[in-house]
DNA sequence: TCAATTTAGTTGCAAATCACAAGTTTTTTT
DNA sequence: AAAAAAACTTGTGATTTGCAACTAAATTGA
């Protein structure tokens, strides 16, 4: 097994375990790498399945998008509904803690438009 | 040597060794970790040399800083300017393109106020 | 119905990165 | 000139990543 008992946990994250208190640090603990802002992000779009995810333009590996949703989910970032009435199949939603990130999402997409060449939005 | 010829390269990032041309994943290629939007929020906070950025309570290790700051000179996000005048030493400052971040910084620092117990700014 | 397909993962493994400690070199201070 | 500080580099083991293959359950459709 890859994805367990290490030392960034994928749980709580209490004010104890942290690298400092700093709020910048601290969101990094949580979504500072290069997967968890583009599954933020697809679901902002609308994404709500793992197919969705695993389909977008990026091709992310599923052992880690089955790790970054279970820590999303840990801390309350995501949470799981049935994805059709009466279904067993379920679907990946935004909580209102996750749905806050929307500004932090919008200002690194503005970001990127500005300033990296030939980036664009949509079209995915 | 640690760090040469990763396949996640530290210099350019054409449009072509892109994951995708969305501008969240191509600014995440950048930023996408753990570190490198801290030595941005030191920079922020007025900080400038590299003793400072290792004296930040996150202790971040001396190779990873390294590291960074070579990325973000070759990205164009910071350059290196005399620490005193006429003095060797180097200091680091924002360019143009780094100094857009701020408002990133801010929302991170935002949601991180605002959804993680404990957070707090200033005070290192 | 029930075989085929889709979905949602898990597992194994090699390569890359991270983090820690220690050592080195250059610059500045005294 | 000697000592201290600053800015890195190197070595090493632990962790994470990414790829490919495999599995099991749910859904579809003939």
């Amino acid at each position: 097994m890859a994805e367990k008992n290490s030392v960034r946990s994928t749980g709580k994250n209490t004010a104890r375990e942290r690298r400092s208190p700093c709020p910048v640090a601290c969101a990094l603990d949580l979504f500072g790498d290069r997967w968890t802002l583009v599954i933020i992000r697809d679901l902002i779009l609308g994404k709500t399945r793992f197919k969705d995810f695993v389909g977008s333009p990026e091709r992310i590996p599923t052992n880690i998008l089955s790790n970054r949703l279970e820590r999303l989910q840990q801390r309350g970032i995501i949470r799981q509904v049935p994805a059709n009435e009466g279904a067993k199949r379920m679907a990946y939603e935004l909580t209102e803690k996750g749905a806050s990130l929307r500004p932090v999402l919008r200002e690194i997409r503005d970001w990127g438009l500005k300033w990296e060449e030939g980036t664009q939005v949509g079209m995915d």
